[in-house]
RNA sequence: GCCCGCUUAGCUCAGCGGUAGAGCGCCUGCCUUACAAGCAGGAUGUCGCUGGUUCGAACCCGGCAGCGGGCACCA
């Protein structure tokens, strides 16, 4: 609930959706639950900045107005995210829609905390943690993020205690990017292997402006190779030194206090705010000649992710959850491919992060949110929370108590037992880890929900997420039903923007989803995300241009809406109020029997849509939806419209006076459009769900509540298939492609009706184009189309024509005189040069002797009948080129 | 430093052993009674470079270069 929705989940919905309504169109009850996460940290962040606009800190509201706020901007910002889901079509059963927050996730979230304490696997303690000093909170390292910047590097001589040494050295040099943690330093290390200090470690060095006496150590960790060699070792400000501190024992001095400011420990220094620190340090070094130089440097600073600030390491007390053993049961798991990734390398990557994994720190100095179920125990500490102070982890207040009182004995009248509860609240992806069971019931036993849809089918998300939410699942998963969570992962890219930048609110700029969907409607932005993404797991660029608010890419699919829209209208005007239904199903053998058969066109229509329905239902279901897309946009567009309605509109409209051959005709393909577009329609449906739905209910006149998203998915005639059949229909298109390329290469006028000759040797295609004389008149604008052999060719020679060659076929359209001599020459030289560059590569090949002996033998079948079909080309197209002159 | 991905037509991307495709854009001609948000026709590529495997490589393997990303991080 961090505000609206970017385009990113209208991808990831997308995505989602047409999962889901492909699966239900198989007949699955399918469960979709919807929901929002409480976003702890970037809602309070939000807060906070309103707050602070009105000049106030939430202090100054107190906890629970404060959380008021909070919730009233949930119910604002939650709505607005729905209205937006819905706007997609997301089909999912929005009565069940969760937030991390409600009562049910509240009593998982304190279930699973309890046990996990219960188990030893979520413990308190003192440790170094990312202190975001902007949000006032510990944060777990998955939210720093590492930036490079121009920092300087600054070297301090750190002087010998006890005079000089044996060969008159006076003091070690160090550098440090971070002069202000020199006040905490309790050390300073040295390669246990490096001659240059080994007769030093052990001596002790007084620490400028503090005065402290700290040893030299000797630590592996430290580089000999780099810089002095030397390290000024701050066990309480860095990771590293924390380590060195411990295997050394130092103390730890911590000088810094939580809003990022100097802590009495630092002295003099006391107050400043850290970067001032920093330059305040460098001055009083440079002022008591301890600065050696300074250098410019550049180098890797954590960030806050939500702060957008350094992250100072800090010691604090916050809670931790023990994530090895967790881990390991999600890598054994993932051994017997569970979960499956799709794509598959993204296992590797959850993999590796689950491989020496550190602990999680889960508590967060924050008010919105889970707050922690534990109770201190004031009343042993003089009524306040201390490092020490006793506490008990419980359900709630009352088991508390008992708990407090079971250990610490009931109290007296003059001193109660006082328990007060942890003011801190958890990590939201601690509750959102729990969703996948959470949502379902748990941790009631035996919830009915939980029995019936867990472990889940399907995760749909961005690889962005796999380490916070993904991994989290698994491990809480594990360790609370002893299943993964889902059986697929399906992980998508990201959107990017027009410059292929990732999009983000803060750089400004983002695409509103909304404004595409009112420019071209939801349909058309969801086709065109999902068709973006056949290269799964790859980003997707979304072209788009800023000034005018428009994206070709969507308009394209906008476009193809539009022809659907347009193809359904064509069907209304010609099913003459029959639908589907009615008309029945185009049984061939029943047809053949009521004397009016299927013709070639529908055969190869039919044939078509049941190989695209394999096709596509296999793609669906396993994750490839950008090729699902892209494949019913061809089929849609290419062959039903482009050529099988365009071949069957004389037989639709049969003139005045029909026959009753051509009136039983008309029904014949009238019952396969119907057929096609209406299954076409039930497998774009998925995709375009508003649609699909509109015009199948134009198609059928399928009462209101009869839902296409609701039907089965077309079963698929595998009797329909034919090879032969659409090569032969290949073929066809093929021809009467060149007829129509030398019409246009004749410059003739559409209007201009002109006599067709095809000429082939090949009787199967002979019979074909003879079969189809009706279509090819109609499609050509042919005056009249005759098939010869070469022989009656040879009877009757139309000198002076236009003529193609495609094969072994020549196309000859004899029209003297109307002919462009210059423009056809060119067509002929123009396929006798792609003729003759075919036959060299093909003869090149066959002469190889290598080539006919391994190459598998109906390679070397294809290859000479192309190498045949190449020279019959190139051989017609010289001949009706010497004919010209 | 470790790991991953990408590099194909002007642009955005498919293809992943049999000799290159789509959408958009571009050129030509069309208001042909479903659709000009359309129809028909057309042009466009040493498939990053370089070795190798193979009868054959955009596709497989090695190296290199460039771009992008993740993880870790040296003071």
């Amino acid at each position: 609930v961090t505000g609206s929705l970017h385009m990113g989940h209208a991808f990831n919905t997308a995505l989602i959706d047409t999962i889901v309504r492909f699966q239900r169109l198989q007949g699955r009850n399918v469960l979709c639950l919807p929901g929002t996460d409480h976003a702890s940290i970037a809602v309070q962040t939000i807060l906070e900045k309103q707050l602070r606009a009105e000049g106030l800190r939430k202090e100054d509201l107190g906890r629970d107005a404060f959380l008021e706020r909070a919730w009233a901007w949930k119910a604002e910002s939650g709505g607005t995210i729905v209205a937006q889901l819905r706007r997609l079509g997301y089909s999912v059963d929005w009565q069940r829609e969760r937030f991390t927050l409600d009562a049910g996730c509240s009593v998982a979230v304190i279930e699973a905390f309890n046990r996990l304490h219960e188990q030893g696997l979520i413990y308190r303690g003192e440790y170094l943690v990312n202190w975001c000093p902007a949000s006032g909170s510990a944060v777990s390292d998955l939210e720093v993020e590492m930036q490079e910047v121009d920092g300087h590097l600054w070297h301090f001589r750190y002087p010998l205690s006890d005079g000089p040494a044996a060969d008159g050295r006076t003091h070690l040099e160090v550098a440090t990017t971070r002069p202000e943690t020199l006040l905490g330093d309790t050390a300073v290390a040295v390669n246990p292997r490096d001659p240059r200090y080994a007769a030093l470690v052990g001596q002790t060095l007084t620490l400028p402006l503090v005065g402290r006496q700290i040893p030299i150590v000797a630590d592996d960790h430290v580089d000999a190779e780099f810089g002095t060699g030397c390290v000024k070792v701050t066990p309480a400000h860095d990771p590293n030194d924390f380590a060195i501190g411990q295997r050394h024992n130092l103390p730890l001095v911590t000088v810094m206090a939580k809003d990022g400011s100097m802590n009495e420990a630092a002295g003099r220094f006391a107050g400043l705010d850290r970067f001032e620190a920093r330059k305040a340090v460098v001055a009083a070094m440079e002022a008591e000649g301890f600065l050696v130089k300074v250098e410019n440097y550049r180098h890797s600073v954590p960030f806050s992710d939500r702060g957008k600030v350094p992250v100072e390491p800090l010691l604090s007390t916050q809670w931790f959850v023990k994530t090895e053993p967790l881990a390991a049961r999600c890598r054994e798991a993932l051994e017997q491919a569970d979960p499956r990734f799709v794509p598959e390398r993204w296992a590797k990557v959850y993999r590796d992060w689950l491989t020496d994994i550190r602990d999680w720190c889960i508590s967060r100095q924050l008010w919105w949110g889970h707050r922690i179920p534990a109770w201190f125990v004031v009343s042993e500490t003089g009524g306040v929370i201390t490092d020490s102070t006793p506490y008990v982890v419980a359900r709630d207040a009352s088991d508390a108590l008992a708990k407090a009182e079971a250990q610490f004995g009931g109290g007296t009248h003059a001193h109660p037992l006082v328990l007060e509860q942890d003011p801190d609240a958890l990590d939201t992806w601690f509750s959102s880890g729990l969703w996948p069971f959470s949502t379902l019931g748990w941790p009631e036993a035996g919830a009915a929900d939980l029995e019936r849809w867990y472990p889940t089918s399907v995760l749909v998300t961005g690889f962005d997420i796999i380490f916070f939410w993904v991994a989290r699942m698994t491990m809480l998963a594990g360790a609370f039903t002893g299943k993964m969570p889902f059986r697929d992962v399906y992980i998508h890219g990201l959107v990017r923007d027009e410059n292929n930048r990732k999009m983000s609110k803060s750089a400004g700029n983002g695409i509103d989803p909304l404004l595409l969907i009112d420019r071209y409607g939801a349909d058309a932005l969801r086709f065109a995300l999902v068709r973006e993404v056949a290269g799964a797991g790859q980003d997707i660029r979304l072209d788009y241009d800023r000034p005018s608010d428009t994206s070709a890419t969507v308009e394209a699919s906008r476009n193809f809406a539009n022809k659907l829209w347009n193809v359904t209208r064509f069907a209304l005007m010609n099913l003459a109020g029959e639908t589907p239904a009615t008309l029945g199903e185009p049984d061939p053998a029943v047809l053949a029997q009521e004397g009016r058969p299927l013709q070639l066109a529908d055969r190869w229509i039919l044939s078509r849509l049941a190989r695209v329905n394999r096709e596509t239902a296999e793609r669906y279901q396993n994750y490839g939806l950008g090729e699902a897309a892209k494949g019913l946009y061809e089929f849609a567009w290419n062959e039903v419209c482009d050529w099988y309605v365009e071949l069957i509109k004389r037989r639709l409209n049969p003139g005045e006076n029909p026959t009753p051959a051509a009136l039983a005709d008309q029904r014949t393909a009238r019952q396969v459009l119907a057929k096609v577009l209406s299954e076409l329609l039930l497998m774009l449906h998925p995709l375009m769900p508003h649609l699909s739905e509109e015009l199948w209910h134009g198609l059928t006149a399928q009462p209101q509540e009869t839902f296409l998203a609701l039907q089965r998915w077309p079963v698929a005639d595998a009797s329909a298939c034919d090879d032969a059949l659409e090569a032969s229909f290949a073929a066809l298109i093929e021809a009467i492609r060149v007829v129509r390329n030398l019409r246009a290469v004749a410059g003739l006028k559409p209007s201009q009706s002109v006599p067709v000759r095809f000429v082939t040797g090949r009787a199967p295609l002979a019979e074909a184009l003879a079969a189809a004389t009706a279509d090819i008149t109609a499609l050509t604008r042919a005056e009249r189309v005759e098939v010869l052999d070469p022989a009656a060719a040879a009877a009757s020679p139309a000198a002076k024509a236009l003529a193609g060659v495609c094969g072994d076929l020549q196309v000859l359209l004899p029209i003297e005189g109307l002919v462009d001599l210059d423009a056809l020459r060119g067509r002929l030289e123009k396929d006798i040069a792609k003729a003759d560059k075919e036959i060299k590569g093909l003869t090149g090949r066959l002469a190889n002797p290598n080539f006919a002996d391994k190459a598998p033998p109906e390679v070397v079948a294809e290859c000479r009948a192309n190498l045949a079909e190449a020279e019959a080309q190139a051989g017609l197209a010289r001949r009706r080129l010497a004919d010209l002159v």
